[in-house]
DNA sequence: TTGAATATATCGTATCACGATGTAATTAGC
DNA sequence: GCTAATTACATCGTGATACGATATATTCAA
């Protein structure tokens, strides 16, 4: 654990505090995010894989595999992610005709409904975020 | 859901796209901060609670509710990450002679050393971070 | 002093991702 | 074109952790 030098720089009070203080805003803004995708009636990671599938738009259809490398969860939980969705009315699943092996994804229009209002909430609330947490993360780094 | 306007600006694909790169990189981020708290063999939860008080230093001796609210968490749960942590040999709990409701809580020295190393290598990685997470932020909130 | 509020603790439960494993489809090597 | 290896997705049982409900101890207010 300390193997590797605990002394790289003297570690000052100011670094801690920079960074809990950057570690708290950043637990606000998930929080406010958690709250709002509840709010909307859907559990915080089906949020975060419509925002992940919908930003992919424009290029290849996305599939479980895109969207387990987008949420960094194994290949198999984002099977079971996408089960939940499609149950829940908020996606389509569809084996691809190229490679049958891949199911292709599609947001269904309440899901498009429901992330374009929480995407609307969010870049608001980061408008104001953003400062705060860049300022935050710069005196962290110096 | 689309009961307050969700054309709250058209919401272009740019923003989906900005947004969702975002999330990405604080996951990254979040993901690296678990692993490094993993190879320091703690759960990442207390590898935050750590940080916390650490960061809290200077004021108050930090209580399990103070732990709560940095953490969001419930004050039961925050009593329970104290309780997993003191039987990991990572805090201390002493009952407060001014308010014998309180438990006060210090790092051990074990706890200090994990810290050190961890907060080291948390703003290193910063240091890289920050400018990509300022660039998805801003174009996002614009 | 009695009741309300505060601080912490305990117990059972639910969620969600994971590990291990399995199946179907595609590709590589020959 | 046939077998082996790889890729993509799926299923089942498990574990960790935060929560709700509740309880206890302590302090504060009137």
């Amino acid at each position: 654990m300390d193997a590797d030098d605990p002394e790289t720089g003297p570690l000052s009070q100011e670094q801690y505090a920079a960074l809990a203080e950057f570690r708290y805003r950043l637990r606000r803004f998930l929080a406010f995010s958690e709250a709002a995708a509840a709010r909307a009636g859907i559990p915080p990671q089906q949020h975060q894989a419509l925002l992940a599938l919908a930003g992919h738009a424009g290029r290849a259809p996305p599939t479980v595999g895109l969207l387990a490398e987008q949420l960094l969860i194994a290949p198999h939980s984002a099977a079971e992610l996408v089960a939940r969705m499609v149950e829940g009315g908020l996606l389509t699943k569809a084996r691809s005709t190229e490679d049958r092996r891949r199911s292709e994804l599609a947001l269904t229009p309440r899901a498009e409904a429901l992330l374009r209002a929480l995407t609307a909430a969010h870049l608001e609330e980061l408008r104001g975020l953003a400062p705060a947490l860049a300022d935050a993360l710069t005196p962290a780094a110096s």
